[in-house]
DNA sequence: ATAATTTTTTAGACAAACCTAAAAATTAAT
DNA sequence: ATTAATTTTTAGGTTTGTCTAAAAAATTAT
């Protein structure tokens, strides 16, 4: 099936207010995510009912339906995968990305997604640490440990950084530290609690705990 | 000044029909090339008189402002640089790729389309040869050489190839030629017509007079 | 339990893009 | 120069997605 712009960015919306769950979501709740007034809102609703893409009762909330939750995981799929692009190839900030994927993530090509998420190694995760939905719509996901738990002598790939200030992209711009890279803790060091680690087993850099406290790694 | 999807395919259509000159371009050769019907043409002709993009007259024909033209342009620059990154970076085939930078032509930020170019290391033209309007909007058109025609010890940047067919594409993909590879002419053999080449001063490999006659350079 | 407030839906309107069928203008043929 | 054929425009209509204002239902407060 394929949908309009529109439908597919509240498809979307329901999909993300409704974190995945079977949670009811409100018109008022997605009238304010889509900046749309609440009319908008339930006019598509009765039109996603017909469609079988959302059970919807006048007064109550609206859920996916199985339908719509596969159609919704892929139009976020895709929505993640060019934030990935955005960041790993184009250089963005990751707070210049949000706008341009939402307009990216309505291209209709199977094979053109199939591609990109090749081209950019089959990312686990979006710059946010959003898991990505693989091609099935399967959401695969994996325990994240922080970097200051990990132990000596275990390495993992950094799939989330949660402060995402100038600052700190720019610290690991410039270290060479960046999403999907392998990290391996090579030795910890007690008396200031930093630690040294080499990325992709090349360098082998010194990271304090303040660093450490913001990465996140899959094993 | 922003347009909408529909009002950039017609303004895009407008400049392909009218090869960039002042030629005035009828309802009927738009009607074609946009599938739709010559009613919906004149209605988009009127709409886009009002806005100043076009000047149009009743059953004379339209041409595009100024303004219309440099929208035309900037779409047309989009187009032709997402066929590059569909091919160069994604690797598609040449025939795969213009139904999905139709779509992805419309996608609205500038900053993207100066990453995309810098991405791609500011290419001369697309896969098919059709040079890439700059950053102002200037199309700098650079004489092209059939490698036929070019003497021995001369260098040039792979510009257009003239065959597409698949086969011809897959000759490229195996031997590394690919548009925007440097190719320096090494030996012309007069027996049987065929050169010597270095691709990008590593490689040395024989090409044919039939391939050659199929590859354009700018020196 | 009633009243006040908030949320949600309906009703009615509008702009954007398209369409078909009929009318008008242009171009080509006799 | 008429007539015939073709091109183009107009008139009227549809679908999609939005809006405002008013009505209805649900929720919260008294
Ligand atoms: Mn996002
Ligand atoms: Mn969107
Ligand atoms: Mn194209
Ligand atoms: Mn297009």
């Amino acid at each position: 099936m394929k949908h309009t712009h529109a439908e597919e960015n509240y498809l979307k919306a329901i999909y993300m207010l409704s974190e995945g769950e079977e949670r009811l979501v409100s018109t008022t709740a997605m009238a304010e995510l889509l900046r749309t007034r609440a009319a908008s809102i339930t006019d598509m609703m009765q039109k996603l009912h017909h469609k079988g893409l959302v059970v919807y009762r006048k007064y109550q909330g609206v859920t996916l339906t199985e339908t719509g939750k596969q159609s919704a995981i892929k139009i976020l799929r895709k929505h993640l995968l060019w934030e990935v692009f955005l960041v790993e190839k184009l250089k963005f900030g990751w707070n210049e990305i949000h706008e341009i994927a939402e307009q990216l993530e309505h291209i209709d090509s199977d094979i053109l997604i199939d591609r990109l998420d090749h081209f950019l190694g089959n990312p686990y995760c979006n710059p946010h640490g959003i898991v990505i939905p693989n091609a099935d719509g399967k959401i695969v996901t994996k325990p994240r440990l922080l970097m200051t738990d990990v132990a000596e002598g275990t390495s993992g790939i950094i799939s989330a950084i949660k402060d995402d200030s100038v600052a700190f992209l720019q610290y690991l711009g410039k270290r060479n530290i960046y999403l999907g890279a392998k990290m391996t803790v090579i030795e910890k060091i007690k008396f200031d609690e930093s630690m040294d680690v080499t990325i992709d087993n090349q360098y082998k850099i010194n990271i304090s705990r303040k660093i450490t406290d913001n990465i996140l790694i899959t094993l």
